[in-house]
DNA sequence: CGGTTATTTGAAATACGTCAATTCAAGTGG
DNA sequence: CCACTTGAATTGACGTATTTCAAATAACCG
C-alpha cells in the first residue's frame, strides 16, 4: 500500500516550522462549516505541536477506553468491527481534517474501534471542545456540529447503500463520495486505500470488487490506481451512484 | 398484516381514564435507563392526553421539516430511505416507548423519514426535553440520553449485519434484537412486521426472506407467524446470530 | 535484490434475486 | 354466514450477482 504523502500545504500563514502549518487540513475543513475567529483559528494552531503519530495498523481509540474527541491532521483512520471469525466492517473512513470520538457514536463504544489505514497524525481536542459544549455561538462550536452531522448523514447513506445498493453502485457511490471529501470534487484526487479496505467498507469480497474496478475502468468512468483515483466520466460515475452523497445538495425522498 | 392490540398496561397507577396509562410503555422504557423522580413522572404523564393517533403508512416526519421529538406510545414505526427506483432501506424500526426526532440523527435531516408500520401514537417530547438539555442531572435528561446512545449503538451492529452477515445470520440477529426490545426476552413476543419490512431492514428480498423463515422453523430455533414470534432454542437463535444485540449485558461501555 | 503484501485473473460453487403462481388470512358488503 | 376482494405468505423454477478457492503477477519495503 502506497503511504501518501502529506497533501500539499497552502502555507501563507506558516512561518514556524513546528504546530503551524500542520494543522491546515483542519482549519480548511471546519472552515467550510464555519467562520472561525482568529483566536479560535489560534487555539487550533495550538493543537499542532501537541500531535502525535501513528503508524499504519495502530489502534487509536480501542474498546472500553472512550478517548474522548480527536482530530487526524495527517493520513487516512477509519472506524470498524471485527467479528470473532475476522470478517470486517468499516463504518467510516476518517481523511485528514476529520475528527473521531466525539459526538453520539463516542458513548457507544465497546462496539466499534479506530485504526490507522496509513502512517497518522492525531490530535486531541477534548480540551478544547470542553469549553465551548452548548455556548453555541462559537464557531468552533458551530464547526464541529456540522461535522457531526455531516458523519452523521453519511452513516446513512453508507446504511443504505450497503443495503440496497449493488456492488457496481457501492463502488461508484464510495468513490463519488470520497471525491467530495478530499477536498473540491478535482478529477484526479488522493485515495490510498487497499482494495480490501474498500471492500471492508463496502460489505464486499476483494476479488469482486477488484472485478467491479476493472470495469469501472474499462467503461472510462474512473481509473483507482497506485492510491490515486481518475475519475473520467463524472457524469456517469453519478449515474452509477444512484445516491448523491452526504455533504451537498441533493434531492432525496419522502 | 395484524393490527396488533395495544400492549397490556400494568396499570396499577392508571385510575383516570384518558392520557395517563397510555405513557406506561414509555415510562418502562425510561426506567430501564434512570430512576424518575415523581414530578418527572408527572411531566412525562401530562403528554398523554397530547398524543395524536396516525393511520398505517403515514409519514410521521418527511424531508426537510425538522419537526423535534417524539415518543411512540403505542404501535410500531420505523426510519427509512426510499430511493427512486423503489429500493427501501428501514434505518431503525421504532418500537411502543421508544423515540425519534431527537438526537444526532434529528438534525441530519432530508435523508430519512419516519412512516408508521401499524396504526401509531405519538406525543411530541420536544417541550418537555427543551428544558432539561444539560443540566445533565435529572433523571428525564439521562434516560433520553441512554435511549439515544442504544440508538447509536444499534446502528453500528446494523452496519455490520446489513454488510457482513449472511441472510440466515440478519434474520436470527434481527429476531433476537427484537426480542430484547420488546421487553423482557420473553419466548414468545409481538413481532407485527411484514415479511417485506424485515427484509427491507434487512437488506434481502422478500422471498429470500421468507425462505430463511421456514427454514428457522423448520430448524425448530423459531416460528414467526401472524405478528408473533416464538422462540424454541434460545441457544441456537444466539449462535446463528454471531453479534449480541446492542443494549445488553455485553462486555462494554465506559 | 528477496521477501512480503497487494492486485489480478480463471474456474467453480452458492447465495440471493426475480418472475410468476398459488395459497392463505382477514375484512367487507350483502 | 357467504361470496368477494385484497394484501400477505409461500413455493417452484430459473437467472445472476457475488463469494470462494487457487494461482499468477505486480508493486512495494527494507
Amino acid at each position: 500500500m502506497v503511504e501518501r504523502a502529506a497533501p500539499v500545504l497552502n502555507l501563507k500563514l506558516a512561518g514556524v516550522a513546528d504546530g503551524l502549518g500542520v494543522v491546515a487540513p483542519l482549519l480548511r475543513r471546519m472552515a467550510r462549516f464555519a467562520d472561525l475567529t482568529a483566536a479560535e483559528i489560534e487555539q487550533v494552531r495550538e493543537l499542532g505541536p501537541s500531535r502525535r503519530r501513528w503508524r499504519a495498523g495502530t489502534t487509536l481509540l480501542a474498546d472500553g477506553r472512550t478517548t474522548g474527541a480527536h482530530f487526524v491532521l495527517s493520513g487516512w483512520a477509519c472506524s470498524q468491527r471485527v467479528l470473532r471469525d475476522g470478517r470486517r466492517q468499516i463504518f467510516d473512513v476518517i481523511l485528514p481534517g476529520e475528527g473521531f470520538g466525539f459526538g453520539p457514536i463516542a458513548e457507544a463504544q465497546g462496539r466499534q474501534a479506530v485504526v490507522a489505514l496509513t502512517s497518522v497524525e492525531v490530535v486531541d481536542a477534548s480540551a478544547l471542545l470542553e469549553g465551548v459544549h452548548d455556548t453555541s455561538v462559537g464557531g468552533l462550536w458551530r464547526a464541529t456540529r456540522a461535522m457531526i452531522h455531516e458523519e452523521d448523514a453519511r452513516r446513512l447513506d453508507h446504511m443504505v447503500r450497503l443495503g440496497r445498493l449493488t456492488a457496481y453502485e457501492k463502488t461508484a457511490h464510495f468513490i463519488l463520495e470520497m471525491q467530495r471529501r478530499t477536498g473540491g470534487g478535482a478529477p484526479n484526487f488522493p485515495l490510498p486505500l487497499t482494495q480490501e479496505t474498500i471492500g471492508d467498507a463496502l460489505g464486499i469480497s476483494v476479488v469482486h470488487l477488484n472485478r467491479v474496478l476493472r470495469q469501472l475502468r474499462d467503461e472510462n468512468v474512473v481509473d483507482l490506481r497506485s492510491g490515486v483515483a481518475r475519475v473520467h466520466d463524472a457524469k456517469a460515475l453519478a449515474a452509477a451512484a444512484i445516491l448523491a452523497p452526504a455533504g451537498e445538495e441533493q434531492n432525496s425522498a419522502r
